[in-house]
RNA sequence: GGGCCGGUAGCUCAGUUGGUUAGAGCGCACCCCUGAUAAGGGUGAGGUCGCAAGUUCGAAUCUUGCUCGGCCCA
């Protein structure tokens, strides 16, 4: 019987003077001062300050002066908040863009930039106006935009910080931002570009409108709500129908038909202008089947209507519901195709008023009716409706501008317009956002119900409206004159606006290609540009329009003027006591006779009376728009370039900046300011819901970076696959961990395997075992493996080919092999040296990988190894050797040690055997790979022996060797447990003589 | 409501033009080691590939519908 290991290392102490040597100080154990425990936390801050101690980003651009650039033109995020976790994996992909392009040597400098003007910011200054109880319209202009401005800078400072902490490494001492004069004055100058080409008009158009806040919304500003409104069916009578034979025929039957539209806002049938009916639709002449206990008698007994055939059932159910008292439905006498509809002619239910309301409302055909609700007749507002203003605008209808700024109908509007008042002498205008306005009891069914053109009204309907983001109110369209670029401009390059924005996307890399799609698909289908907005915190449209013409003036000298201004003082400049200057060139007093050099035009000095000066500001999104041009084109960041290599930011900004990019690059420069797109998704809870604050599932990257660091954070954002929306949550967070530590212990492992490593200890490839060549073939994998990531900008790919490298094939494998030579050869052994000569090949090679990914830990990895060094984040892509051996042989092998350990699993459980290193392993001869010896095997498998034989599957056996009391390998030359092998034997030795 | 995108093990992700028992790493369970030790090694259990039809000899992969989620738009 054999005995077991206890039994016999009890014996070993009792019986052998030998044995009881503890070999352990004569063992090269690995040694570093290295930390287990990253305690990122605590140690982030100090490594950021020693970067900007050394005025890394500067030193940087110095290292790669002259080479290749790549430039990542940041997209600016608004001035307004917090940090959140969505800007931190935006950060970090752009950190790691700029950090892994550096690392392959080129040139990738960074200017962070910001947002600063905008709805937002107004509101936060009025909001703190409000709690001064102060005024806003008594503030002067230029000391609400002081503030605004000021607003903003703090929080540009604030997310400035934020960044920073983050390990974003970028130009933060000179960020670019949209308030700054000279952008401001560039901005202008672009507007101006847009002017003097022809692709600026001043139109009007339905916009979304608060009444509250008195201002047209950016699509960004409108948010959805579900509420419950009011709906009514409203009868227009049909007073002529040339190609309708039903209508007629009933008509000359002495019926009168009603065409019935049905709408969820009563309050635009005041302002009502025409009918839309679907060509293709067939409609229906109805008239009512039974009618029980009828009190309110507008059922005039000869009336019949039109309405789309498929709707009449749900008519009916709302005639029901509307009243239970009359139960009445409508039966089909005939039907017909809708382009009958054609040249018809009905009349507004409030046609008695004269006037506005006179006039017949004509039927028109438009492809955006549908039957899905309603009644497939749409009532037609122009000054209300996008398709509305479209159509109407496309048959000669103009909106008429009935609703003020305010919400409420115009003073002069003939019905419930300021003088109209009730009973009792209170005026029954509202605004016409009100509710009770609107409702089944309100001034306007009120008065259809009276002219018995009212079917049907209940204050029931539930639907998705919307409604502005900041102060919640209920949003109308109303036309408003704004300014607009024209998409489909012919220009003088012969291509509209549209059509070079369409070939720049061509032009453009999409990653992920999906992206191509979605901005085609944009562009292809968008109205003209409208980039005016009627408020005080932004880049004025600085123009100026003749008031008797109604001409834009386009003068390049008066446009030079003034952008000079306002590159040099800011927005201010855009002041009316400044307009005789701009307009001439000169100050209102002098007298262009006695000038020298006056051309003719200024002896006739326009006077600023006769001009329009614009009060109107630029949208945002024109100021994103322009950043390729303040901030790739300027002198004052030289490192940068245009266009730019790529542009990368969230999904949402299909619509947002890329496209406003595009289109301003392409109206003034035909083409895109970008070579490529980058989208990334978005950031959802573990449950894949979207965060919000009231759902209280957001997940704060600051405080991820006080738990766990930043390091953790961005190792998370290049885990996931960032072109799909992705998640966030402890557990994920906490799975991210245990993957930092992995790495991080691989460094470690390294780092103490290569104490005391010299100049003169590497070995040539040539001189190695095939181990090592095999491992650094392996390497010379891993590292084509990353570049094609970084080309592809992979970096899930990137992180988890990095970090399945440094678990699978150095720790489980590598490392695990050549323990036993490192920690027991002889430190001059060709084998020890190999070994420490490839190990440092591989940490030169996974300190720089992990650099951009990790770039905290990497530099405390680089500097536990070479404290006097420079930052690991100057250093450049390894040179990795080149080596030739047969993966394939090496793969077998692999595939044949999974058998050996799998056949060891049940001994050990057993407790026949306990290490490998007890195992004599049978391996059949048809599965050892050429060229391996048993010794070889033995080796790689970390086991006893190996011998092969005519078997069919791997057997175990427990070895009978002696255990040797330094190296533990169980060996025949071992005499007895605890005692030397030779090779142990002849390194104490030595050790024992030096 | 419309357009686009997505739903593969507990987690993060692979799954080439449809083709043998759907893979990896991590986590988990168990075992070993105690000379990488709040580490290291090994083995193993986890998936009706969102659901349902259809096309096909054969579908995670193609088609349709549904469902859940997301972005954008209304």
């Amino acid at each position: 019987m054999r005995r077991s290991a206890k039994a016999s290392k009890r014996q070993n102490h009792m019986t052998d003077e030998t044995a009881k040597r503890d070999y352990k100080d004569t063992v090269f154990l690995p040694k570093t001062a290295f930390p287990m425990k990253a305690g990122l936390p605590q140690k982030e801050p100090g490594i950021l300050a020693r970067w900007q101690a050394a005025d890394q980003y500067e030193q940087l651009r110095k290292a790669r002066a002259g080479r290749e650039k790549f430039i990542l033109h940041d997209g600016p995020p608004y001035a307004n908040g917090d940090m959140h976790i969505g800007h931190a994996l935006n950060h970090v992909l752009k950190d790691t863009v700029v950090r892994t392009q550096t690392l392959l040597g080129k040139d990738a400098p960074y200017v962070p930039g910001w947002d600063c003007h905008g709805l937002p910011i107004e509101w936060k200054v009025e909001e703190l106006y409000r709690k001064k109880k102060r005024n806003k319209n008594e503030v002067e202009p230029k000391e609400f935009r002081a503030e605004c401005r000021a607003y903003a800078q703090k929080w540009v400072d604030v997310q400035r910080e934020q960044l920073k902490r983050l390990g974003i490494g970028g130009r933060w001492d000179k960020p670019y931002l949209t308030m700054r004069p000279e952008a401001e004055g560039q901005i202008v100058a672009e507007l101006m570009k847009f002017a003097e080409s022809g692709q600026l008009y001043r139109g009007s158009k339905p916009v979304m409108w608060s009444a509250v806040e008195e201002t047209a919304l950016a699509e960004a500003e409108v948010e959805y709500e579900d509420i419950v409104s009011t709906q009514i069916d409203v009868a227009f009578e049909i007073v002529d129908a040339p190609n309708c034979r039903t209508i007629e025929k009933s008509r000359e039957l002495g019926h009168e038909v009603h065409a019935i539209v049905w709408t969820t806002t009563p309050w635009t049938i005041p302002v009502n202008q025409a009918l839309a009916f679907g060509p293709e639709i067939e409609y229906a002449l109805i008239q009512e089947e039974e009618r029980i206990d009828a009190e309110d008698d507008i059922w005039v007994e000869n009336r019949r209507y039109i309405v789309a055939t498929s709707l009449v059932a749900s008519l009916n159910t709302r005639m029901r519901e509307n009243d239970h008292q009359n139960l009445l439905r409508f039966k089909v006498l005939e039907t017909f195709e809708g382009r009958q509809l054609a040249d018809t002619l009905a009349v507004h239910p409030m046609h008695k008023l004269g006037g506005f309301y006179a006039k017949p409302r004509p039927m028109l055909a438009g492809d955006f009716v549908t039957t899905d609700s309603g009644t497939g007749l749409v009532h037609m507002s122009p000054d209300h409706g996008e398709d509305d203003f479209d159509l109407c605008k496309a048959n000669g209808i103009d909106p008429v501008f009935a609703v003020m700024r305010d919400g409420r109908y115009r003073d002069d509007w003939l019905w419930l317009g300021a003088g109209d008042v009730d009973g009792e002498g209170k005026a029954r205008r509202r605004s016409v956002i009100n509710k009770p306005f609107n409702s089944s009891e309100g001034p306007i069914c009120s008065d259809l119900r009276e002219a018995g053109a009212l079917l049907s009204a209940s204050d029931d309907y539930a639907h998705s409206y919307p409604h502005s983001w900041r102060s919640k109110a209920k949003l109308i369209y109303r036309c408003t004159p704004q300014w607009f670029i024209g998409m489909d401009e012919q220009l003088s390059s012969d291509a509209t606006l549209r059509e070079t924005a369409m070939k720049a996307i061509s032009d453009t890399r999409f990653i992920p290609e999906k992206g191509r799609n979605r901005l085609t698909s944009m562009v292809e289908g968008r109205p003209d540009w409208l980039i005016s907005r009627q408020r005080a915190w932004g880049v004025p449209i600085a123009l100026f329009v003749h008031r008797e013409t109604g001409q834009l003036l386009v003068d390049t000298e008066v446009n030079a003027r003034i952008v000079a201004a306002v590159a040099t003082e800011g927005v201010d400049a855009w002041d009316e006591a400044r307009a005789y200057f701009y307009l001439n060139g000169y100050e209102a007093g002098d007298d262009p006779a006695a000038m020298e050099g006056v051309m003719l035009q200024e002896k006739f000095p326009r006077d600023p009376d006769d001009y329009e000066m614009i009060a109107d500001i630029l949208d945002v999104w024109f100021d994103s728009g322009c950043t390729h041009a303040f901030v790739l084109e300027s002198d004052e960041w030289p490192e940068l370039q245009s266009p730019a290599d790529l542009y990368l930011e969230g999904s949402d900004q299909h619509r947002g900046w890329f496209q406003s990019s595009l289109l301003e690059s392409c109206g003034t420069r035909g083409r895109a300011p970008y070579d490529a797109v980058l989208t990334h998704g978005f950031t959802m809870d573990p449950k894949g819901m979207k965060m919000s604050k009231s759902l209280g599932n957001t997940v704060d990257p600051l405080k991820v970076m006080e738990q766990y660091g930043a390091d953790i954070i961005r190792l998370w954002a290049l885990s996931v696959d960032y072109t799909e929306d992705h998640r966030i949550g402890d557990e994920i967070l906490k799975g991210v961990g245990d993957q930092y530590r992995k790495l991080r212990n691989t460094f470690r492992y390294m780092l103490g395997a290569l104490e005391g490593f010299s100049d003169d200890e590497p070995l040539p490839e040539s001189a190695m075992p095939e181990l090592e060549r095999y491992v650094l073939m392996l390497l010379g994998e891993l590292d084509a493996k990353l570049k094609r990531a970084i080309d592809d900008f992979d970096f899930n790919t990137y992180v988890r080919a990095l970090t399945e490298f440094a678990a699978e094939d150095l720790s489980a494998f590598y490392f695990d092999i050549r323990k036993d030579g490192l920690y027991c050869d002889a430190p001059e052994s060709m084998k020890r040296r190999a070994n420490r000569s490839v190990i440092n090949i591989i940490f030169h090679a996974l300190v720089r990988y992990a650099a951009p990914v990790l770039v905290f830990t990497s530099e405390e990895v680089w500097h536990s190894r070479f404290p006097d060094a420079g930052s690991v984040h100057f250093l450049e892509w390894p040179e990795v050797p080149t080596v030739e051996t047969d993966p394939a042989r090496w793969a077998n092998l692999r595939a044949l040690r999974e058998k050996v350990t799998e056949a060891i699993e049940p001994l050990r459980r057993e407790k026949i055997i306990r290490s490998g290193l007890e195992a004599e392993v049978v391996v059949p001869e048809s599965a050892v790979p050429e060229g391996f010896s048993d010794a070889d095997l033995a080796e790689l498998f970390i086991t006893a022996s190996v011998t092969r034989g005519q078997v069919d599957a791997v057997s175990i056996a427990r070895t009978s060797y002696s255990k040797c009391g330094r190296c533990w390998r169980l060996l025949p030359e071992v005499p007895e447990d605890g005692a030397l092998c030779g090779r142990c034997d002849s390194v104490v030795s030595a050790l024992d003589a030096a």
